[in-house]
DNA sequence: GCTGGCAATCGGTATCATCGAGTGCCAGCG
DNA sequence: CGCTGGCACTCGATGATACCGATTGCCAGC
């Protein structure tokens, strides 16, 4: 463990560096940080630190920047630890939130922009999965002679729909019949895994149910978790190297190595990853802050990915407030 | 009017500026140029050029780069029209549409992938209006005591869903009641304009039913075009400038500004917009390439987005292959 | 009207010296 | 014993300089 001197030189070389983007000198910490203490002092300790792995050294003639562990002491001891949001941010949640209306995939990718305008960073904001949903209905159209769309309404008022297509021509009077016996049916029961639902003496209409039951089932399990980008185009101005932003921006491309990296994060309960901390190698040079969301159903997440040196406690903060006043506007509803 | 040896001169320049990046040189043309003149000719013709407007020098000793005249002038006049797609990128469209079935949503967005690893620029898809669709189904769901969802599937299979956040508590026998007479009178008419509902004789019900076409009918107008962007982080490897990359990705999340952008281009009937020619100030080193594409109900767009200095031929083949295979695809469903 | 020849232009690169912000180390001080 | 001032040393950044080479513009001649 470090002394409290160390510490503190830490954490002013870090808070430094954020801000600046500069390798920090050791004259910067003794005059900027509240230590009494000569530049010559803070050398030595800095020395130390970079023996121990929190600072590295570009070149001799160089100040210190922080490594990834340095940043991990940095939020493991900030001394302002969640940090409410500044009273004008605080303020624009809330009119977010008061503002918000309506569908579901339009708050959620709305949050995604707000977060992302909070923090500076590209933002990520999951869609609850259904899994645990019941049904509130579920009806049968069609759409052709032999396309039939199979429409769900769930208990936490999304809209599942599944395309069919039936291996043989049906009359709209069974697909009727078909929609009404898995309406009397399966009202009620949980999507994921619905009750049996007894035959209705057609063979026909019994095909088209179980081809209906079979691709809700499906729906709940294997729909690729949807998740809202916000912000992304940040990224190109928080890096160097284009090679860089291009990379990081490839990666939030793909959803589905977001919603890994989110749901990762959240199992190993860190609200903070930092650099190679999660797994995914492009983004080594950033971190990512998650908080879970409730939405009553089931648990997701928003997060924030930024350069290794983001402002932290503002993201920590913004990203807690975001995922509470989500949970409450979901579960209100 | 270019005589025919600037026009090939023109040609030669804008080629090669493409493939290269770097200003082209006199001599490069007479020698890579199939015309038979020393490079002396050749500087003549493009000093011509320049005052004409073709072409720019960055500075004396340096050769010339094609204005945004320039390229109007290339795609305007290039020699191999609409030109056919390689074969195996031909074979990798088919491929595409042959395995993509399923929802709308899914096969626009995979469809913007497609094009963007085609043309190596970023896709843009918008999804198509509903003003002309027609109401297959309508129904009510009842999500709390005061909320109520109101589903539709329209002929071209698409859903809509707005919530209805009612003033007072109401039955379920109510919402069922409503639910069963908006479904009666309102199947078959089209979305945008639906023919007017006789009262059920219930104060509370027709309220409801009143509430849920209009909502209705709001959706089918003002619900914010829907547009899928794919391969937007190619945009970080087009550019130099890390400034322009910020602004063209920061234009790409503005749904609407995209959309108007693609609607201008279509509506003036031009299928390639260079640079400056489209409104939008940011996108000055872009140019657009767009096609239309049908679904039966309403009209769309697809299109791609790259530098100035994009492959055009290869992206109006691409552009042109996926809207036509798109169109096929939504009209036999 | 085309061409070869030639001076002039100008960015890019390499070289070099210089500057200054930093460090590392050491001797001395309290 | 820990802290400090002093000092030599390091090394990137900056700027001046020269030079090279690619390229143009122009002109005289074919």
């Amino acid at each position: 463990m470090l002394d409290e001197r160390k510490a503190a030189i830490l954490r002013a070389v870090v808070k430094e560096y954020i801000e600046t983007a500069q390798p920090v000198a050791s004259g910067h910490v003794a005059r900027a940080g509240q230590l009494a203490v000569s530049p010559a002092t803070v050398r030595n300790e800095m020395a130390v630190l970079e023996r121990e792995g929190y600072l590295v050294h570009p070149h001799t003639s160089a100040g210190r920047i922080p490594t990834d562990k340095g940043y991990r002491f940095y939020v493991d001891h900030l001394r302002t630890p969640p940090g409410p949001l500044a009273p004008a941010q605080k303020r624009r949640v809330e009119e977010h939130f008061a503002r918000a209306h309506g569908e579901l995939e339009r708050l959620l990718h709305d949050t995604g922009r707000l977060l992302s305008d909070l923090t500076d960073c590209a933002a990520m904001v999951t869609a609850p999965g259904h899994v645990a949903a019941t049904l509130r209905s579920v009806q049968l159209v069609a759409l052709g002679p032999r396309v039939v769309l199979a429409v769900a309404v769930l208990s936490d008022g999304a809209v599942v729909k599944e395309t069919l297509e039936l291996d043989l021509e049906v009359t709209d009077a069974r697909v009727a019949a078909a929609s009404a016996h898995l309406a009397a049916h399966l009202t009620g029961s949980p999507l994921a895994n619905h009750s049996d639902v007894p035959s209705t003496g057609d063979d026909v209409t019994d095909g088209m149910v179980a081809q209906a039951r079979r691709a809700l089932a499906d729906a709940a399990h294997t729909e690729p978790e949807q998740v809202y980008i916000g912000g992304a185009s940040r990224m190109a101005s928080t890096f160097e190297a284009i090679h860089t932003v291009r990379e990081v921006l490839s990666i939030l491309e793909q959803q589905y190595v977001v919603v890994s990296l989110l749901q990762d994060a959240l199992r190993h309960d860190k609200l903070v990853s930092i650099g190679a901390e999660h797994g995914v190698e492009p983004l080594a040079e950033c971190s990512v802050v998650v908080a879970p969301y409730e939405t009553g159903t089931s648990p997701a997440t928003v997060g924030v990915l930024g350069p290794t040196r983001m402002n932290y406690p503002q993201a920590m903060a913004a990203v807690a407030v975001v995922s509470e006043r989500l949970s409450q506007r979901l579960q209100e509803g």
